[in-house]
DNA sequence: GTCGGAATAT
DNA sequence: CATATTCCGA
């Protein structure tokens, strides 16, 4: 019937209900880094089971059974992977856009180039005010 | 009660 | 920045 928690700690942080996790040692020790062979096993659980379906259940299975992994690892794991994933994308798709938007930019000063040197002043000084962007056909 | 995911804390 | 913990909804 405590206090109910809410969202954001109400200060009183003092005595730290953080329970510390017991340390099964098993195999790991270097505080560094926490197990490099486990993520490499997380990551090829995650081609295993496929990006759409991973989930922490689904990802463990696919792993070597460790007492120490525990869902809520994996759980932390799988964010901090989504997260990549979704930065990297974004990067993608901005410089992929960019390069398009460059690529254009130079058709479109080349077919304005070649129109001046097909067409009549006047006609072309015409068609450069009405139609700044002119549609190509490419077929046949 | 569990599970998965985002939010937040360390 | 990486990891752990908490909050919240199915």
């Amino acid at each position: 019937m405590r206090s109910k928690k809410s969202r954001l700690n109400d200060s009183d942080s003092s005595t730290a209900p953080k329970r510390r996790k017991g340390k099964t040692s098993t195999d790991d020790h270097a505080g560094a880094n926490v197990s490099l062979g486990l993520m490499r096993e997380f990551v090829s659980a995650i081609f295993d089971v496929g990006l759409k379906h991973a989930s922490p259940s689904a990802i463990m299975e696919f792993m070597h059974p460790n007492p120490n992994i525990t869902s809520e690892r994996v759980k932390s794991h799988l964010q901090k992977y989504r997260k990549n994933r979704d930065k990297s994308r974004k990067e993608f798709m901005t410089s992929y856009e960019n390069s398009l938007q460059g690529f254009k930019i130079v058709q479109e000063k080349i077919s304005m180039m070649t129109r001046v040197r097909i067409g009549e002043d006047s006609l072309v000084v015409r068609l450069q005010l009405i139609a700044p962007i002119s549609c190509h056909r490419r077929e046949e």
